[in-house]
DNA sequence: GCGACAG
DNA sequence: ATCTTGTCGC
């Protein structure tokens, strides 16, 4: 799989998307929760690209932690300037450059992937989650902390929220894709407003690469028992602020090729 | 045309 | 995401 070169605009963004979708592969069954091996999060942080001073630089970081009692087994990180703005349902091209360096860095296998955001409950069903599989060829889930717009109707409603006691959830629903021609027909299934705690508002789980909607949500509530949030997200959303507050404190090194700088693409583009 | 919109 | 004041609770 060719690394991802960063598109010029919206629109190749988007081909690029659609060309990489065509990769992306089913549910296979992999290690269930809890069973030995290895989980890792990975997750990005940014700072302010403040007109002429400091560049826009995003950070990300990638924190493997055992899968029988989730403690930390080796952890990377990457910084690099923002290579692409934020446009929704455009996040892999802003997150992806820094999130896969992270990923070489290590030093042991990631084993399931748990990215921080959308799998397939995305406009086009290629959410980051899948987009990192398909590159890495990794196992993936995307687990959201708010939910996306994909209502199969105008009105802006939420999601249905899910019961209220730990593990209910409730179906995330999108019009249908690859519709034909006119061919509406009813909106699929494609993700999960999981509740990961009692009293506590749910996280929005979907499938990425080689990993099922059922799977993504017992692997998410095994890794969610304590916290709202897995604890891979958790641990790699404080990695990658640790290593934003790095760079910051000490600027890039002299190009000597030591510290590898990446995603040096310009002409970030714009919207539509 | 206008609003909404993962992180 | 990031920026912030303030409040509640262990």
């Amino acid at each position: 799989m060719p690394a991802h070169t960063t598109p010029a605009d919206a629109a190749e963004a988007v081909e690029r998307q659609l060309a990489l979708r065509r990769f992306l592969l089913p549910d296979e069954p992999g290690p269930p929760p809890g069973a030995p091996g290895t989980v890792t999060g990975v997750d990005v942080a940014y700072s302010e690209s403040e007109g002429n001073g400091p560049p826009g630089l995003v950070a990300a970081a990638a924190v493997v932690l055992d899968a029988v009692d989730l403690t930390e087994v080796d952890r990377a990180a990457a910084v690099g300037p923002v290579p692409f703005p934020y446009v929704p349902g455009l996040l892999a091209h802003r997150e992806l450059p820094a999130v896969s360096e992270a990923l070489a860095g290590l030093r042991v296998p990631p084993g399931l992937v748990v990215c921080d955001g959308y799998g397939v409950a995305h406009p086009r069903r290629f959410g980051l989650a899948c987009h990192l599989g398909v590159l890495t060829g990794l196992r993936t889930i995307g687990v959201a902390k708010t939910p996306f717009r994909l209502a199969d109707d105008r009105s802006g409603a939420p999601p249905e929220p899910p019961g209220p006691r730990r593990g209910d959830h409730a179906p995330l629903y999108a019009p249908p894709i690859d519709a034909p021609e006119g061919t509406a027909g009813p909106p699929e299934v494609v993700g999960s407003a999981l509740r990961t705690r009692a009293g506590v508002k749910p996280v929005y789980v979907s499938a990425g690469h080689r990993v099922g909607l059922a799977a993504a949500r017992a692997h998410t509530l095994h890794l969610a028992r304590d916290f709202r949030l897995p604890e891979t997200t958790r641990r790699a959303d404080r990695a990658c602020r640790d290593a934003l507050a790095r760079a910051r404190a000490q600027p890039p090194p002299p190009r000597r090729g030591s510290e590898r700088v990446i995603g040096t693409d310009p002409h970030p583009g714009g919207r539509g």
